[in-house]
DNA sequence: TTGAGATGTACTTCAAACGACACTTTAAAA
DNA sequence: TTTTAAAGTGTCGTTTGAAGTACATCTCAA
């Protein structure tokens, strides 16, 4: 969202620590997010579970726009030192009309989260949790890694509780999925980091 | 949505058979549908499985607006006689430019359909597959019925198959669920009815 | 009338959740 | 700094929900 981008240089602007709470629907005023730097993950706060991972450069909150309620169901919390630049939802609408391509990117960030929801949901059907939770763990590293010559890096930044939330699976699945794709020597990872071997990448 | 029911008189119109596909995807142009009578079922084109249910008054290929390639996952199929209107997509877009409620609207229809989606995949998490395949026999009914002295009668337009994919369960576990239902008589239901019995209402 | 699809029921199987516990790391308190 | 508690990780058995298998109706278009 570049035109995001561009705007969020005029806003309020906030430093965070990891491990820091962002009350999405709790605000005066409902916001949405820009995030800046860090990563943050969504969590549905009635059952404190984890929905989504946001990364830098991405907008979370944005449900508030059409849907307070919705966007009170939900909240935000560090994974690491973050930056976030944030915006009243009622200011952000009366710029939406303003800027149409903001309001298509707004769109699009829509559409995007229908197709990973739908997209999760299908697997739940179709992959049974060993394979969901090793497709979830390439696809984090892919998105949130580094390329090195022989591995991609990620910083290590959820527990295995999250990744269990995001992949409808158990804690000791997961932990299970991961301990066995150690052993074989298609990923590697530690408290701090965790990274997955090239030549075994496949798909 | 008000504004796209009135803009529906102007459109091409379309009247269908029950069972009949609507290809959302693969015309020359994608297309949004206004479902002005009837009910259709969205599909997963790929696995045919059944992913929405819509009602008439509703829309549906709205994702062909931002996500063409998204939209060419899903099609439709009537489950009973129809009456649908259609609009080309690009055309429905200029539209939206000219009237902000159209655009409006079209937002709220994906962020009902982004709570849905999380609903779902929240129900999967918290509920075992009996509750979760009651709870939608109480909400189709509900939303599709018409209230009775005692009872809310509602057609029975699903298979048990459509219901099980809905409801991430499996075909038998439907049937058993409902059979049960019906044995502790909360529910009645034939080939062409489902009824739901109002003093057994709760919630 | 006929055959394909839908429904109903019972039994078997198995993936994956769950409970239990030891060990490790982290962060805050003393 | 050291201490301590809380949270996270690693590995087990055990249990069980619900899918799968199998087959006997039933329904309804063609």
């Amino acid at each position: 969202m570049p035109a995001m981008m561009k705007m969020c240089e005029l806003l309020e602007m906030e430093h965070l620590d990891k491990g820091k709470e962002i009350a999405i629907g709790n605000r005066d005023k409902k916001s949405i997010f820009f995030l800046k730097k860090g990563a943050v993950k969504i969590l549905n706060s009635t059952h404190n579970t984890t929905k989504y991972v946001v990364k830098k450069g991405n907008i979370f909150g944005e449900l508030s726009l059409y849907d307070e309620q919705a966007a009170a169901m939900e909240k935000a919390i560090t994974l690491e030192e973050s930056i976030i630049c944030y915006i009243q939802s009622d200011m952000m609408e009366e710029l939406m009309e303003k800027h149409k391509s903001l309001k298509n990117g707004v769109f699009k960030v829509y559409g995007l989260r229908i197709k990973k929801l739908e997209r999760r949901l299908e697997d739940l059907l179709y992959k049974d949790s060993k394979t969901r939770i090793a497709d979830f763990i390439y696809a984090y590293v892919k998105e949130f890694g580094e390329d090195k010559l022989d591995r991609i890096e990620a910083k290590n930044l959820l527990s295995h509780k999250d990744i269990a939330n995001l992949t409808n699976t158990s804690r000791q699945t997961v932990n299970n999925v991961l301990s066995t794709l150690r052993k074989e020597k298609r990923i590697d990872y530690n408290t701090r980091e965790i990274a997955i071997f090239k030549p075994m990448l496949e798909e």
